[in-house]
DNA sequence: AATGTTTTGTTATATTATAACAATGTGTAA
DNA sequence: TTACACATTGTTATAATATAACAAAACATT
């Protein structure tokens, strides 16, 4: 049943849940070895048991990766709905990063053509830069 | 003496040129380890070596990192002025990896202001899709 | 020639991520 | 409810990516 799959609640497996609680929690992103070390009083003791939890958080949009960093943010976008288009701001000092949700940029970037006349639906943007307080 | 410093020719070095020609000539992004077994016979034998040389490479803009695939490919834009403002086209099933240089987005980026009117002049944007051959 | 800087060479190690396999749990439909 | 398909878990081992620390050589100014 393709269409109700693709629709269906996402019920958070337990090492989902509380992979996902820690990230959401942070206020800066983690990294793999960082939540590995934060959840093994869980009783979550392997790096395969993070990644894959993650690899799962991502598909479904709960959580972004910071490609430039490797390391995972909670998705803060309305309902999570945008996890395929995404877009941030990082601090080249503090490393504190942003999740920029704006209507104009995700239309710009999501009606933009390549030389071919070629359109994407899904992309990555890192902005960088310095953040209020560091500049 | 700053000013002549920072415009001055970047005459590469030894490890860097070799590294460079090879990037260069690729047809697809190189990986750092790839390009490690790829240069062995030329001398160049630690990781560590290649990745000297890939970070002043991409310093000055003579390559890119693609975050999304830890691969480095060679800059084809103009003389390689814009280091630090890239935007990529990924194919999803080949890997093929296109920069992209469109005056009309790379200002869009350049003008674009967060919540907080703040502007970045550096950025990395990666599209996703298929490229012509795999649609 | 003296000086500061960049580059190199080298060994070791840290960090990030996946392979392979067996077992257990979960949702759904007959 | 039982059986089936599928997702998730647990585990060990290993692959892939990247940096630390230190000494020596090369290079570019004065």
């Amino acid at each position: 049943m393709r269409i109700s799959k693709v629709n269906k609640m996402h019920n958070l497996s337990k090492n989902q849940q509380i992979i996902f609680d820690l990230i959401d929690k942070s206020s800066e992103p983690l990294k793999a070895y960082a939540i590995l070390f934060n959840v093994q009083k869980k009783g979550i003791k392997a790096p395969l048991q993070v990644y894959r939890a993650l690899d799962k958080l991502v598909e479904i949009g709960k959580i972004h990766k910071i490609e430039s960093r490797n390391a995972f943010i909670a998705c803060h976008n309305s309902s999570c709905q945008v996890a395929k288009a995404t877009a941030f701001s990082i601090c080249e000092i503090c490393e504190k990063v942003t999740e920029i949700s704006s209507a104009g940029l995700s239309k710009y970037l999501a009606n933009f053509k390549d030389k071919d006349g070629m359109k994407y639906s899904k992309y990555n943007l890192e902005f960088f830069g310095l953040c209020k307080k560091c500049r």
